[in-house]
RNA sequence: GGACCUGUGGUGCAGCUCGGAGUGCACGCCGGCCUGUCAAGCCGGAGGUCGCGGGUUCAAAUCCCGUCAGGUCCGCCA
């Protein structure tokens, strides 16, 4: 590390046992002032990189959390004191001088050691919070995706271009925050959602391999994944099919997990859309644990017992080898039926006279025979539980996979990381009021090309050319290949009913580009707030961001949003209505 | 728009079911002692409109209603 000319000639990890006799000066804040009298008192320095013990006199000016420079010799410590725990811990700094160079009031909470915090509190006083050791540590695993990021994208030959924060309404997808315009008033501009349209002109522009850092913004309410801005990895390349694009970003995540973790993964899984729906009951499924969805439609679902009367059986083997009372078994019931279904079966595997033998109050109507069948499909042992569902396919399925996450996800790793790519989802999903398919990423995503014969007779059956890429059972990003020739985006705009006009008034500038010799090309974008979050063990994306909103949309820091002067909104045009 | 959880000195909690004086714990803060501690220790002290408003009651941190704030989720997020 290049030494800095200023204030500093050492971070305090560097300060060990090989600098014994060196001068040293260190810059910080106190992390603890331990006084044994007027003439013998240890400060502890601390910086991002640890902490230094100091030997000086007793000063009651340091208080904690001052800003500091100590100036000393670096010396081993006498017999029998060293610290173990600290990276100096041999060592300490003594015949110091400490100037106190930014005096700090008590702080509302502490900074050091181990005390929990409220979130709310740290978020008040987040600059406070972000000197804790969490937050250091999240940021700069942050810093370290991003800079994996670009490497990865800079070798495989992708130029950085940066896309305008100011840009043009398209009443698709996600609400838009909307910007009043000075010079042209009652006009508004809008914050990108996301730079898909313009990553588009970029390639009909020849920028052939395209990516940017991109922040997006998203007008819709928060979660624990979910903030007003975040950041994307967002790319696009020209003359590529879906599996160099999934390569591209595989690359990427090889580099980020090599440059966060220093572990080289084998690259990533792949599954369809309609096999992670069958097996798991989702379409962004979580392989840290198992217990896939067994169908048992031929073994049960044959009509002579009514409860499992329907078009589709599953049932799993529940992913917990706790026990459970009663009383969660009718919760877990209750919970099936809020989600959908009409009812759950559930059956405890216990020891029969004959061996393995099934317990509930369905029990009686499966013969030995289908019983074994039933212990055998699921791969049932003696204590397990298993749950079945009977309905529709995709109520069937979703219901259970839902029960499979809840029973499944206390047990988790949250070290491990399992990406999985997800393929060859649906082009439309469900119709609008009108009856028409509605697109289920967006209406430039190119059909699979074995399935343009459907568009007329069974649109909802087309596969599109699009893939998610999911990490613990979070979607960490999403992508396609566009479509970029006229007649097919024609056809899909005619299928999900948008009229040429229509067409033509919201994405004109688009289509007119398209008119000009435009590539054919496909792209991705992952989140990177969401990445970060799960490569610093953390479940809530705020824990990665510097300055968060709360889950209302309000700062906590600056107390935004507020309201304005009539001057400032006069500039622009606007009235603003009394609140009902 | 909806469901659930939380709100008690500066910080983190307990107390709430079964109403009875602001009661308790840990950290921090203030004062004192202390020459080898390291989440220092010991002695003493200060600090609270129990988020806010209303109701029930002789009496409310505790029960009821409303409201605000924080969180998790559903809707929403092409």
């Amino acid at each position: 590390m290049i030494k800095a000319a200023g204030l500093r000639t050492h971070y305090c990890a560097e300060v060990t046992a090989q600098l014994v006799g060196e001068k040293a000066s260190l810059c910080g804040w106190v992390n603890s002032v331990r006084d044994h009298g007027e003439h013998l008192s240890f400060v502890d320095i601390r910086d991002h990189t640890g902490t230094v013990q100091i030997v000086t006199e007793r000063n009651p000016e340091l208080r904690t959390e001052s800003a500091i420079r100590a100036v000393g010799v670096v010396a081993r410590r006498p017999e029998g004191t060293d610290n173990p725990h600290i990276a100096s811990g041999e060592v300490e700094l003594r015949e110091a001088s400490i100037e106190l160079l930014g005096p700090a009031a008590v702080t509302p909470f502490t900074i050091g050691g181990h005390t929990e915090v409220e979130e709310s509190t740290r978020l008040r006083y987040r600059y406070l919070d972000l000197r804790r050791e969490r937050m250091q540590s999240n940021l700069r695993t942050r810093a370290k995706v991003n800079q994996a990021i670009r490497t990865a994208m800079e070798r495989q030959g992708f130029c950085e271009v940066e896309t305008p924060l100011l840009w043009t309404p398209t009443p698709e997808g996600a609400r838009e925050f909307l910007v009043p315009s000075r010079l042209q008033p009652g006009n508004f501009y809008v914050l990108p959602q996301s730079p898909q349209i313009a990553k588009q002109l970029l390639m009909v522009g020849g920028f052939d391999r395209y990516y940017q850092i991109a922040r997006c913004l998203r007008d819709e309410d928060l979660r624990a994944d979910r903030q007003f801005e975040f950041t994307q990895l967002d790319m696009e390349a020209s003359f590529v099919t879906q599996h160099d694009v999934r390569a591209f970003i595989t690359e990427v995540i090889v580099e980020v997990v090599r440059a966060t973790r220093g572990a080289e993964l084998e690259g990533i899984g792949q599954i369809t859309w309609f096999e992670a729906m069958d097996r798991y009951g989702v379409d962004k499924p979580d392989l840290r644990f198992g217990s896939p969805l067994v169908d048992l439609t031929e073994l049960l679902g044959q009509g002579d017992i009514r409860a499992f009367a329907a078009p589709c059986v599953k049932g799993i083997k529940a992913p917990t080898s706790e026990p459970l009372s009663r009383s969660r078994l009718d919760a877990l019931v209750e919970r099936a039926k809020s989600l959908g279904a009409k009812g759950l079966a559930w059956f405890r595997v216990v020891e029969g006279d004959g061996g393995a033998t099934l317990e509930s109050p369905l029990a009686k109507f499966l013969d030995e025979q289908r019983t074994a069948a039933f212990i055998e499909a699921l791969g049932l042992q003696v204590g397990d539980l298993a749950l079945a569902v009977a309905d529709g396919w995709e109520t069937a399925v979703k219901v259970l996979g839902q029960i499979r996450l809840d029973l499944g996800r206390p047990g988790l790793d949250h070290s491990e990381l399992h990406f999985l790519w997800v393929v060859d989802f649906p082009l439309f999903e469900g119709l609008d009021e009108d009856g028409n398919p509605v697109s289920a990423h967006h209406p430039f995503t190119m059909p699979n090309e074995e399935d343009f014969g459907l568009l007329d007779t069974d649109p909802l059956r087309v596969r599109s050319q699009s893939y998610d890429l999911v990490l613990n059972g979070w979607e960490l990003g999403s992508g396609s290949i566009r479509i970029h020739r006229g007649d097919i985006q024609a056809k899909i705009f005619e299928v999900i009913g948008i009229d040429p006009d229509e067409a033509a008034s919201r994405f004109g500038f688009l289509l007119d580009a398209f008119r000009y010799g435009a590539p054919p090309h496909g792209g991705f974008a992952f989140g990177i707030d969401r990445l970060a979050a799960m490569m610093s063990g953390e479940e809530n994306i705020r824990e990665v961001i510097a300055f968060p909103k709360t889950q209302s949309g309000l700062d906590p820091l600056t107390n935004a949003p507020k309201p304005v002067a009539q001057g400032v909104l006069d500039l622009v045009g606007l009235t603003v209505k009394a609140r009902r």
